[in-house]
DNA sequence: GGACTAAGATGATCTTAGCAC
DNA sequence: GTGCTAAGATCATCTTAGTCC
């Protein structure tokens, strides 16, 4: 898959995962606010590509690596996000991990 | 650092341990003979920056995956290539590691 | 051969103005 | 409010034509 596919899905699955639409993800990034929604659109959908300023500025904006956005691989990805993470903040990485295992065997107690 | 910064000079880096001109990199590549040298300079010296297609291209020519091309900090940018390597494949990394070391220590054998 | 640069040509993104749900 | 798109304006890269070592 091209690069600029695998970017355009990791951005609006982090963007969703965090709560926020289009056009307060733009803002957030600096963005002015006449254009933020069109061009998040135009990254999400792949129609146009941002600089690597923009794809690290959206990549602080959505708390990941930039290099996890550009990972197309699920497991790779995440051996990337945690050995970027400093030792000390893996515990809290784990316990974060295991916290969605919980919710999820609850939701499906049978599996 | 900007990371436009940390692609040129990764990209500088891995080319020259692969032994290859700007030019060979460019044609490698798939770039046009009139225009390679060029553009690879331009890429290395950040005066221009390369879509993602080509960043993918760039780093499979100089095999090292694309995320290492965008790592300032060096120690997670081998941690990276090495969660990117299949797991069968990494003690063949490790010895190369070593072979370093080994290098190493016979030009400064008092370290 | 190899690394590098300036400047115009070219092709990309960015902005504007919209539509659909 | 949110997601999305077309098309022209704008600005980036790409190409050409060179220099320097």
């Amino acid at each position: 898959m091209k690069l600029e596919k695998v970017f355009a899905e990791r951005m609006r699955e982090a963007r969703e995962a965090e709560g926020l639409s289009q056009e307060a993800l733009g803002i957030l990034a600096g963005i002015d606010e006449a254009t933020a929604k069109v061009r998040i659109n135009q990254y999400e959908n792949a129609k146009h590509a941002p600089p690597l300023s923009m794809i690290n500025t959206i990549a602080s904006v959505l708390k990941r690596p930039v290099t996890w956005f550009l990972c197309e691989d699920d497991v790779k990805a995440l051996n990337l996000a945690i050995n970027q993470l400093s030792k000390s903040k893996r515990p809290e990485a784990l316990v974060r991990a295991i916290s969605v295992i919980e919710l999820d065997s609850k939701t499906q107690p049978e599996n």
